[in-house]
DNA sequence: ATGTAAAATTAGAATCATTCCAATTCTAAT
DNA sequence: ATTAGAATTGGAATGATTCTAATTTTACAT
């Protein structure tokens, strides 16, 4: 009969699925894990200090050096995305399909952005022969549809 | 006949040339001039204290916050663009053509690349209908040349 | 030329996201 | 139960940039 310290984990989480997906090895610690989960449960790309915020809720003991680490460990094993807008604070995000980040110059609101079907970016710059393109970082910035409507 | 302090300079420079183009109104002091000569005369994307260290070689006298100071006007006014990769520090560019920059991974250098001639950039990302996109930004990451043939 | 107000320049202090550090606690395997 | 390695922690350090307040320079009117 399974007690309380043994019974296994209620379900696979999206955190467990991705990490065989991608055979990463990261230690899957209670904090890693409520960090992923905030940032898994957020369309909003938060910052270091936002991830902090929303897990403390549920955490209060939780620092903010761990918050940082985490994050990082995250990231550094392919779990979530770091994401850079101008020179911002970092923010992140747990989508990991292939996307480019619209920035509202209005309201701030980041969201994510798909490629149409039929893109192939590598070929739209003209680079020196020999160059290797391993990864491209796009934000398009204008204004987001309701601040558009406001003005 | 004209003295040391009242004749004209010696040549359109392109900062004046620049200037009218953009119809831009900046008060061109000496030290302005100093940053973006040394900017238009650098292809390799230089930081706010490369720039520094480059006038300072014209000009011992200047400041560090002369220097942002400068950069931030010149930058205002469309004048030279600031470049942002990763989270380093700003770099600065004196290239106005729509552009976006190669980083080398491997030794860090930072080069234009101009876009293919029959490219549109809007219609390659799925926006929300009724997004406004004013401007991209796009950095491409990888291996430049000279590095790919090392290895 | 002289005076004046606005703008530029300066050194140094302040800011603030992030990283580092050293001490403590937790984890997993023996 | 021991023990080594990793995670967590608070606080200090870092470093690019911005701010501040004093000084100097410039543009313009007298
Ligand atoms: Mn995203
Ligand atoms: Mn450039
Ligand atoms: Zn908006
Ligand atoms: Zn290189």
């Amino acid at each position: 009969m399974p007690t309380a310290s043994t019974r296994s984990t209620p379900s696979p989480t999206g955190l467990q699925c991705r990490m065989a997906l991608l055979g990463a090895d990261v230690r899957l610690t209670p904090h890693r894990r409520e960090v992923f989960e905030v940032l898994a449960s957020s369309t909003d790309h938060p910052t270091a200090t936002d991830v902090f915020d929303r897990v403390k809720a549920r955490t209060p003991s939780i620092s903010l050096a761990t918050v940082y680490n985490c994050l990082e460990h995250l990231t550094s094993a392919g779990l979530i995305k770091q994401v850079h807008l101008e020179r911002g604070q970092s923010r992140y995000c747990a989508n990991l399909h292939e996307h480019v980040h619209f920035h509202c110059e209005t309201c701030g609101k980041v969201i994510d952005a798909h490629p149409a079907a039929d893109f192939d970016p590598a070929k739209f710059w003209v680079l020196p022969k020999g160059t290797k393109v391993t990864r491209m970082d796009i934000a398009i910035h204008g204004t987001c549809d309701a601040c558009a409507a406001k003005s």
